[in-house]
DNA sequence: CATAGTCTTGACCATATGGTCAGAAAAAGA
DNA sequence: TCTTTTTCTGACCATATGGTCAAGACTATG
């Protein structure tokens, strides 16, 4: 009868099929973009009939919102999780590690979510100026805070935050640029830019003598 | 009579719409991505009629890879510019100056550039393999004789430059979220990431005393 | 100004695509 | 087993879109 408009969630099937078809729709809209995808794609990768799939969701756009919003919650989480530390510059860096790990393990999320935002971000405009604002305001404060106890060297937290944000989805959004530019060697991308990126971060955290700088 | 199969440029005229034609879907195939965007949305971005836009081009696709040639043409070339240098950290700063500047200037070619990467560089994935992985590589045999010389930090090279690309071009893909986040303090956001990014990379260049690493 | 060549467009076509619907098939209850 | 509810599908519809074409409008030039 009365259900969830665009979640089914009851019966056992229900909760089956919704999961196969939001998995098998992540898969072509993160590859394809949102109008490059079709709904026969996505029925053809879930192995359903479109009609099934519409069945299960109001439509074409229906299905996008919803991995949108499971994606907002999933892409925030990690930036929650950085706190308070006796080692701020270790703190961060751990936080780079994790949006590396993301990269490597949920490409196709941070592709979704990239395509979104190059197109200008129609349907997540108000989550961005909303609780991912707030988020980072708060994030940015903290860092702020320990560069004014001198935990870590002076720079501008929200950049910094662009310069974590950019360098590790690089590895998921670009990753057929970078597989071409690396070649044969390409195998152990992830885990050389894991060295590469905590260097990187780490010597601009450090904080240092005034003659240095 | 007989003329190039997607470029014309005999008369005046010719000229001219090619032109007008190119801006406008650099316009649209950059907001949209190549298969969200429609001849039609082009024709009223350009200011003319389907027919008279397909009297130009062969087809919606021909426009598009006219717009990546250009493109890729475009994008090389800073990195052709780093050359030779007493002062290799000034050099790669400057690396990183001209490329925040182009995602200043030419945010339409950075972000057709990552729509056409993000979806799998189906038409350019040869040049990437080819005359990019050239390029880079050729720079990274640069970098690496600065690192043995000393004049610069020991680092991965393909990755410096991943991350040089990423952080730059950061500030033209993902604008919208860049804007959200900083809001009403945003309007300097090209000048703060400026100063950020020379920061980060130069910290992250400077060679030091071994005990520091 | 007449003519050849260039440019432009309204009308049209074929296909792709989002979406609907009536009814069949399968599960779940009784 | 019989009934009810849920699940599924072939056939169908309306629209959007890439692309064509014949004919008209314009431009340069002899």
């Amino acid at each position: 009868m009365a259900r969830a408009a665009s979640t089914k969630g009851n019966t056992r099937i229900q909760r089956q099929k919704t999961k196969q078809i939001l998995d098998a729709a992540l898969e072509v809209f993160s590859t394809y973009g949102f109008r490059g995808s079709t709904i026969d794609q996505i029925a053809a990768q879930a192995g359903l009939s479109k009609p099934n799939i519409l069945y299960y969701f109001d439509g074409k756009e229906a299905i996008h919102g919803v991995l949108l919003d499971r994606l907002l919650h999933t892409w925030l989480e990690p930036l929650e999780h950085l706190g308070e530390s006796d080692n701020p510059v270790d703190e961060i860096c751990a936080y780079v590690t994790r949006k590396l790990e993301m990269s490597r393990d949920y490409p196709r999320e941070s592709r979704l979510f990239a395509n979104e935002i190059l197109q200008g971000a129609p349907n997540i405009l108000a989550d961005l100026q909303g609780p991912l604002k707030s988020l980072t305001d708060e994030k940015c404060r903290l860092i702020q805070s320990w560069i004014d106890e001198g935990k870590i060297a002076p720079l501008d937290p929200h950049h910094l935050i662009f310069s974590i944000w950019s360098t590790t989805q690089h590895y998921a959004d670009f990753d057929v640029q970078v597989q071409a530019v690396l070649g044969e060697s390409g195998a152990d991308r992830f885990a050389t830019a894991q060295t590469h990126l905590d260097r990187l971060f780490r010597s601009m955290l450090t904080p240092r003598a005034d003659h240095d700088i």
